[in-house]
DNA sequence: TTTTGAGTTGTTCGA
DNA sequence: GTCGAACAACTCAAA
C-alpha cells in the first residue's frame, strides 16, 4: 500500500487543496498530519486570538476528515523530525504540503525539503494559498511591483487563466494507526477563558468558511462597494480569518464573486480587488522580508517616535477619549476583529497623532486579531504610517471625528461599543469633549470619569505630525 | 535612456 | 451645505 503524508499547515480545508489532491492522485493512502511548532514561526508565533481560532479550526478539520473515513493526526515538536518519524512509523514515501510565504517559514520549509529529500522521501510543495506565486508577477524590468495598481493590472490579465477550484475528495483512505496527541494537549485555548463570547461571532473551520462566503455572496457583495466602508453595517465579507487559516482558498472566493450574475457589478469588482490586495501583501512580504520590523521606505528609519506607555495602554484598551477609536479597539478586544475602515482610523491615531511606532500597533493587532496575518498586518501598518508600499502621503492624517461622522452617520457603531456615551445626541457623540456641559450632564457623562478626555489634542496633533514628516522628507533630500 | 503619466481609503480652506 | 484645489513633490512602471 503506497502511503503519503499530507502536511496540513495553514490550509485547513479539504476543498480546493492542491497538496491533498496531488497526494491522493499519486498514493493510495494518506496520513493527514498537523504539527504544532510555534517556535518555528518566531518572532511571529500566533497570538492568543489566533490560537483560539486554530484550536477550533483543527477540531473542524478533524471532524470533516473523520466524516470521509479519514483522521487528523496531531503532533508537536520539530517539524522536520516529526515528519521523518511519522514517515518511518507509517511507511510513508512522500510528503505533500501547500506553500507559505513568510520569511521564517520559507527558510524552515526549504530546509525541511532538503532534509526529506536526503532521507529518501519525495517532498512536494504546491500553491494553495495565493492566486499567483510571488515570483511570477514581475514588472517589465523583472523586479517586484511596489505600487498596487500596476501590480493588480498585471494580475488581472491572468485571472481568467486560473484553474477553477477543485472539489473536495469524497472518500479518503487513511491509515488508522493511533499515533499522535490530543488537540487539548496543544494548549491553544487561553487559561483565562476570555474566549467564551468569541463563538457568538465566528465559526472557525471549512464549514463555517463556506457558509460565510455563501452568505456574503447572497446578501452583501452587491452593496460591498459602499458598505465595506460602513462599520455600522454588516457589509464586510468577514472572510479574513478563514482565508488566513486556509479554510477557504482565494480561488474559491474569486470564483464565488465571479458568478455570471455578479460580474461587472461594482461590489464584486471591489471584493475581487481586495483579494488583489491580499495577494499584493503576500508578494511584498516575500520579496521584502525585513518589512515585518523595518520600514520599506528606508528614510523612515531615522524618524523619532514617542515613548509613552500610558498612551499606548489607553489606545489598547479603548480609552483614548476619541469615540471611534475606542469603539474599534473594544470591538477588537471583544470579537477578535475590527472593521477595516476603523483599523485605518485607530492606526492613524497611533502613528500620526500619538507618534507611536507602527510596530507597537502591529504587535497589539497580532495578539488580538483572529485574522492576524503577517503579510496583511505589515502592509496595513506601514501603509498607514506612510513608510510602506503605495503608502498614504504624510499629510493624510485621519480626523477621528470626521471619519466617525461620515462613516457612522447614525452613530450606531459608536453606541454599540460605547454604552457609557449612548445617551449623547448624534451631534456630540463623535466629539464629546466639545459638548456643552449641560448636554453632557443630561446624558449622564462626566468626561475624565467614566469616559476619558482625549489623550492628545484633537486639533494640534495633526499639525505636529505634518511638521514632523515635513522635516523627514526635507532632511533626506540631497 | 529618457520621458511621461499616475498613484486605495484625507483634510482644510475658500469660493 | 457643496465643490475644487492645495497639500509637495516623489517614486514607480511602462512606453
Amino acid at each position: 500500500m503506497k502511503t503519503a503524508i499530507v502536511w496540513f499547515r495553514r490550509d485547513l480545508r479539504l476543498t480546493d487543496n492542491p497538496a491533498l489532491e496531488a497526494a491522493l492522485g499519486q498514493f493510495e493512502n494518506v496520513v493527514a498530519l498537523y504539527i504544532h511548532a510555534p517556535d518555528e514561526e518566531a518572532p511571529w508565533a500566533p497570538g492568543a486570538a489566533s490560537r483560539w481560532w486554530l484550536h477550533h479550526s483543527l477540531a473542524a478539520l478533524s471532524e470533516s476528515l473523520a466524516a470521509r473515513g479519514g483522521r487528523l493526526r496531531l503532533e508537536r515538536g520539530d517539524s522536520g523530525q516529526v515528519l521523518l518519524q511519522v514517515a518511518r512509523q507509517t511507511g510513508a514515501q512522500a510528503v505533500f504540503w501547500n506553500r507559505l510565504y513568510e520569511p521564517a517559514l520559507v527558510r524552515r520549509d526549504t530546509a525541511i525539503k532538503q532534509l526529506l529529500t536526503e532521507s529518501g522521501l519525495q517532498a512536494t510543495s504546491c500553491n494553495g494559498a495565493l492566486l499567483f506565486e510571488p515570483w511570477t508577477v514581475k514588472t517589465g524590468g523583472g523586479g517586484p511591483y511596489k505600487v498596487f495598481t500596476p501590480f493588480w493590472r498585471s494580475c488581472q490579465r491572468d485571472l481568467s487563466a486560473l484553474v477553477a477550484p477543485r472539489p473536495a475528495p469524497t472518500r479518503l483512505s487513511c491509515t488508522s494507526d493511533g499515533g499522535g496527541i490530543e488537540l487539548q494537549a496543544l494548549e491553544l485555548l487561553p487559561r483565562i477563558r476570555w474566549d467564551v463570547g468569541m463563538s457568538r461571532h465566528w465559526q472557525p473551520g471549512e464549514v463555517g468558511a463556506l457558509a460565510r462566503l455563501d452568505q456574503f455572496v447572497e446578501a452583501a457583495v452587491l452593496r460591498y462597494d459602499e458598505d465595506r466602508n460602513r462599520p455600522d453595517r454588516p457589509g464586510s465579507s468577514r472572510l479574513s480569518p478563514h482565508l488566513h487559516f486556509g479554510e477557504l482558498s482565494p480561488r474559491q472566493a474569486l470564483a464565488a464573486a465571479s458568478r455570471p450574475d455578479l460580474t461587472g457589478s461594482a461590489g464584486a469588482e471591489s471584493f475581487i480587488r481586495e483579494l488583489g490586495w491580499r495577494e499584493f501583501a503576500h508578494h511584498l512580504l516575500y520579496h521584502f522580508p525585513h518589512t515585518t520590523d523595518a520600514p520599506l521606505d528606508g528614510r523612515f528609519t531615522g524618524l523619532e517616535w514617542q515613548d509613552d506607555p500610558a498612551a499606548l495602554a489607553a489606545w489598547q484598551r479603548g480609552r483614548t477619549g476619541f469615540p471611534i477609536v475606542d469603539a474599534g479597539m473594544r470591538e477588537l478586544w471583544e470579537t477578535g476583529w475590527m472593521h477595516n475602515r476603523v483599523r485605518m482610523i485607530v492606526a492613524s491615531l497611533l502613528t500620526k497623532n500619538l507618534f507611536m511606532r507602527w510596530q507597537d500597533g502591529a504587535r497589539w493587532f497580532w495578539d488580538t486579531l483572529v485574522d492576524a496575518d503577517l503579510a496583511a498586518n505589515t502592509l496595513g501598518w506601514q501603509w498607514t504610517a506612510g513608510c510602506g508600499a503605495d503608502a498614504a502621503p504624510y499629510y493624510r492624517v485621519f480626523n477621528p471625528v470626521l471619519q466617525a461622522e461620515k462613516f457612522d452617520p447614525e452613530r450606531q457603531y459608536l453606541r454599540r461599543w460605547l454604552p457609557e456615551l449612548a445617551a449623547l445626541p448624534d451631534k456630540w457623540l463623535a466629539r464629546p469633549w466639545e459638548a456643552p456641559s449641560e448636554v453632557l450632564g443630561k446624558a449622564g457623562v462626566t468626561l475624565g470619569n467614566q469616559y476619558p478626555l482625549p489623550v492628545v489634542d484633537p486639533r494640534g496633533s495633526r499639525d505636529d505630525a505634518l511638521r514632523r514628516f515635513e522635516r523627514l522628507t526635507s532632511m533626506s533630500r540631497p
